[in-house]
DNA sequence: CCGTAAACGAGACGGTACGTCCAGTCTTCTC
DNA sequence: GAGAAGACTGGACGTACCGTCTCGTTTACGG
């Protein structure tokens, strides 16, 4: 006996899903996630509260939801490869060190953690659909470094994976110190070199 | 011309600050953190709620100032070191998984985190009061490491910290996979080693 | 340039306007007139909603309707005239004042009445489909009354209707005093007597 | 187990109680009762809409009280007595009917009799408070008629009033026909003179 | 030892947002 | 083309807390 029936996918309006996608996201970078409100963005998008509590049960799925598709789509981009394993990936972890120093893209990328950290349906979504296919990336560059020579054969990828980008994502998260490309590449350099003298 | 007086230190009630704080660790583990409130503390802790304004300026800040307070006292204790680096970091580690596997603790960690993620004074106030100290006796370590030959001397020991722990706190914060003491085990060994071949 | 074109009565569906009639009378009985809901009764009657609002206006005169549709009909029957005046209206306003005791009735009724004194149009209708032809049975009853000689002929017979029936309307409507037989034998014998020593 | 607990009328302001009941007064007469809401209240009377839920249950009894409070005081004045029953009678009759014809007055006070109408609490309250100070007023002029011997003395004197008053509120409420002072005349010639032939 | 001033418990206050319900309109698909 | 179904905008509902503001009531210090 369910009390609540189930709404029909197929009479939604896409009209207003985007609407209210785009309003979520607006909002957060104008207000942030904390100020962030239902009654809010049914406003900014022109809809009613009903639509929303429709098709969402909580702001942290309908901030995710916008992320994700609005934000996420896309994100397709292969590593680059040119043959310079460490070269390759200081490049990518500078630029990622400057997007989470963008003062926008942080507050945003911030309220998306805290709704993963916080929910474990939401983790697994995002592990699914963002994390997951950019680990994939990040996998097959180092599987082509493997090949190359430049990294050890028996090295379990995901591992060396969490070993480059976790450093970064934590110092971003706990401003430990200051986020800067130099401390992306000492974590590239030592990872790759390891810890013990060699 | 101070509208508001700041209250005087010396008259503070001792009782009452304890029963606050008591309170609000309580209400986390029954309630979680999102669902704690100013009204429930002062309720639970018998205490009007002036009493916890007065003090601080909100749940963010009480909270973190409870955790500090009751959970962080006598975390003194120096790092093992039985002369063999990778053992005593395997050992440390798979204990700050078995931690983080208990479910009242995660809670209420994960709870900690989002403040520390929001708040830049709270980073700073952690940062000081609780991640510093622990951070040299892991340093402390890995010093003793150095002098025994079994770390490279021009490895920078903030950076050998972050590649350590790093990992392990987002397995944790974003569930990619089950936090387990084998992760631990190869998070270790990784980093000892390098992700280079030898 | 009518935005709305009227519906053609001709297309109209029989069955629906039946259902609906009933669902609302039945719905009043179960859940009070002030719960009645335009949703409720489109499905209980396991109609649509524009259905509805194709035919009627609004809440008050669907009630309105259906309560003359279905409690209203063949009303017909003419006062009992036995030839004593004051026992034939003693045994009308005695009915009267039961079912007026009816909980069931009284809720209906009360939700009717309110109707009528809150929309004037609602008001000009039931006078004409209602109390208008009940107001002549009784105005007849008191013609023969006159014929007989038990009724003043300069009575006027509205006045005389309104002082025989309206008190026990407002003791009823207000709850003055509980509504008793009694009481409705006290307001036939008093107004026939009149106020005044004889 | 109370799960509400009850709110110390001694804390409460006098300032917002005088407000809300001031601004929902002002409001029905603005916006008619059915338009008439809490939040509307609140928003006139410049208070949270809390502080109208702790004193009043709903909209119905805080606007009786309004009504009572502020439009009822004062009502002591007895009825006149010029020694003419009949005069008195009618003139105290036509202004009641002058009242009634004046449309503010009009849609408040049938807002207040629907509440009375459909709330045997507040029914009660309306007889104790407003109906009951104003019926004895009423019958002490009929006592005072009885003493002059222009009154029957076995006539009971509640029903004498209910079938004066009576006729005159059913017309204003059920608009069966324009209520005027003609009528309300016709009403006391008629009630006294009795219907019967003399 | 007592007056007095500050902190205390309690909780009412003006507000904001919550999540729900329903009004009345609009759209889509069926008979 | 009327009707069923139901999603839509809109807005009030009654609740939960926010942070501020009195209230009396302790409590502890200085005269």
């Amino acid at each position: 006996m369910p009390t609540k029936v189930a709404p029909d996918p197929s009479r939604r309006s896409e009209t207003a899903r985007r609407a209210i996608l785009a309003a979520a996201l607006d909002l957060v970078g104008k207000v942030g996630y904390a100020k962030l409100t239902i009654e809010g963005i049914a406003q900014a998008a022109g809809v009613g509260k009903q639509t929303i509590y429709r098709w969402w049960p909580s702001k942290g799925p309908l901030f995710f939801d916008a992320f994700l598709t609005l934000a996420g789509d896309g994100e397709a981009a292969a590593l680059p490869d040119t043959g310079d394993l460490a070269a390759d990936l200081k490049l990518v972890l500078s630029a990622t060190v400057d997007e989470l120093n963008d003062l926008g893209f942080d507050q945003t990328m911030r309220a998306l953690h805290t709704e993963i950290v916080h929910d474990p349906n939401l983790a697994a979504d995002y592990a699914t659909r963002l994390d997951g296919p950019m680990r994939e990336l990040k996998k097959e560059r180092l599987r082509s470094a493997q090949r190359a020579g430049q990294l050890a054969e028996d090295v379990d990828l995901d591992v060396a994976v969490d070993l480059i980008w976790g450093p970064v994502l934590n110092r971003w998260l706990h401003r430990t110190a200051p986020l800067t490309s130099d401390y992306a590449c000492q974590v590239v350099d030592t990872a790759l070199r390891g810890l013990q003298p060699r």
